[in-house]
DNA sequence: CTGAAAGCGCTAACAT
DNA sequence: ATGTTAGCGCTTTCAG
């Protein structure tokens, strides 16, 4: 039983014109004491709660953003996640969360959604990894007029908005870090070919030329983080048996696969082999894991105010200057990386 | 610039009346095969996305959910997240996500902007310990005609609809188990005085009370997991002074916590001290803790499920039997605990 | 300062 | 089978 009170009960309540009514709710216009009074009595009397669908039908604006992320399980989009609606409150911004599980048909499906509940803009993780991948049809969702932001991962060959760290610098100084304790095999575990990790090991092999340590393009191992077909485990001794003295991981995901494998093997670290892993958790602490990481609530505010101006912008026809923002990462030290 | 297509564009592109025009797109009435395929066409080129703020005004359904929960950073809170959103797709909503923080007043807030939004429904991890507690003028809040589905927690006093674990039986199982291992004197560490925390505790008494063991309440100590305070500190010290010989953690957020700790003063487990613990983490698995797992994805998908139904019964005037739905938890039998 | 009324885009009852 | 039209609840222009 939906017994909705409506501005119309309201000024009717109050005696006065549902003008005067919504006025003195919507805080606009001029409005004599007198009739102020009344009508905020009769909302408290009649417990008024706006329509906001109303609202936002009228207004075409609707207080609210969307999150699309691959994989809302993973540790870094969590925190993103909850960065993202702190900053939103603020904003007076409810928040959508959906889930692509990285496949890029459900990515289209829910910016379609999001386009049809003309939400005020879009948080993106894309699971799309180049613009030539997607087809003709699904274009414009990227370029239409609903603002998007990208986080953590861009995509290739697609002029946006991106939120993200400096992925190259800091996996280039970690990698250096490890050059200087004397490692010159480092394997590398990463998820799958999407600009982050591209940019990484961009750093990666920066770091390497120069020392001029060779390149070995077979010391990196892309895994998916897939509980069933047990990838890690494969790419993992792929690595091994290169000899490699340190393995660098991007992505935490993986981390946990390694750590168990390497118990399992009984090595140990640093003695028996280095580790350097992407995003700090709580484990990393615990074990001592020497970890990059990224500042993750202060990519999600930013994303969520670069998404407001934006939408700003939109009317008011401003440009914003900047459209690729990159946040300072963080090595934390700790004890995983030994000389070698 | 929003440059919206209507239904009526449609209609007129094709030649027919916005009413036809919408039964085709909307998928009901009866609409010749020459119509249908006019529309259908004029929808593709016209890229038409129908307007759903015009749609939730009007059908006074919004396909949306709201999830309003006290930690959204909170593993526990996470897993439910992914279930929920996972299972809305599949009914094709989506999901708002509010962050209460653990603060009543802000759930109250969220609870008012959903009803605003007219959300189909809520999922609700609420912050409120006891429905004495709340303020007159917000109890209708829990008690309007927006069906809430609770998980996790109850506010005690409030009848309402409630998913969750099976907390007083399996935390008797497991201090049973604890028990057959010899131990007599268990620490308990706790969070706070929710519904959750109060069956797992009487769980505990009761399987004391089997054994003839006395049940004291010094033993128990609360602990917020805030990382100024480092309560959990306190906490864990005068539980230690009581010299048990085992641990019983009720949360998980607590847990990494009590292992720093126990790693800092050098005792191992479960040699110098038992643990058992609730919530599975990857952790567990590698640190071989002792832990009760909760049924999480089903608990999130029932959720949606019976959040769903409530809706409809609204109409149907068809009542729900079951307000009070258990799931069953686990306990996945590692390394942590030992004989005494 | 206030009120009447148009209209946001869609649906569905009603008429043809 | 198809079209006309009256709202859903709100905002806001335009008159007064």
């Amino acid at each position: 039983m939906d017994t909705q009170i409506t501005i119309a009960d309201v000024a009717k309540y109050a005696g006065v014109s549902t003008a005067t009514a919504g006025r003195v709710v919507g805080g606009y216009g001029n409005v004599s004491e007198r009739s102020r009074e009344k009508v905020l009595k009769a909302v408290k009397e009649l417990n008024y709660r706006p329509n906001m669908m109303a609202q936002s039908l009228r207004r075409n604006t609707t207080n609210t953003i969307a999150v699309i992320l691959g994989d809302i399980k993973n540790n870094y989009c969590n925190r993103l996640i909850y960065a993202i609606e702190k900053e939103a409150q603020k904003h007076g911004c409810n928040v959508i969360i959906c889930n692509t599980h990285e496949d890029p048909l459900r990515e289209y499906r829910h910016l379609q959604e999001m386009y049809s509940r003309h939400v005020d803009g879009v948080i993106l993780m894309s699971a799309v990894k180049d613009i030539s991948f997607v087809e003709e049809s699904y274009k414009d969702l990227y370029a239409g007029d609903m603002p998007i932001v990208f986080v953590d991962r861009t995509i290739r060959g697609l002029d946006s908005y991106v939120v993200q760290s400096n992925n190259r610098e800091i996996s280039h100084d970690a990698v250096n870090y490890l050059i200087g304790l004397g490692h010159k095999k480092i394997g590398v575990l990463a998820t799958d070919d999407y600009s982050t990790v591209r940019e990484r090991i961009e750093g990666y092999r920066q770091a390497l030329e120069e020392h001029g340590i060779p390149y070995l393009p077979n010391l990196i191992r892309y895994s998916q983080q897939d509980e069933e077909t047990q990838d890690y485990k494969q790419a993992l001794e792929n690595i091994r048996e290169k000899k490699v003295t340190a393995i660098y991981v991007l992505n935490n995901n993986l981390c946990m696969d390694v750590l168990k494998e390497l118990k399992k093997q009984q090595l140990s670290i640093p003695e028996d082999l280095s580790l350097l892993v992407w995003d700090d958790e709580e484990i990393n602490d615990y074990l001592d894991i020497t970890t990059i990481a990224q500042p993750v609530e202060q990519i999600g505010k930013n994303a969520v105010r670069n998404l407001l101006k934006l939408k700003k912008k939109e009317k008011d026809a401003e440009k914003i200057t900047e459209n690729y923002e990159t946040l300072k990462a963080d090595i934390i030290f700790r004890k995983s990386c030994g000389t070698v």
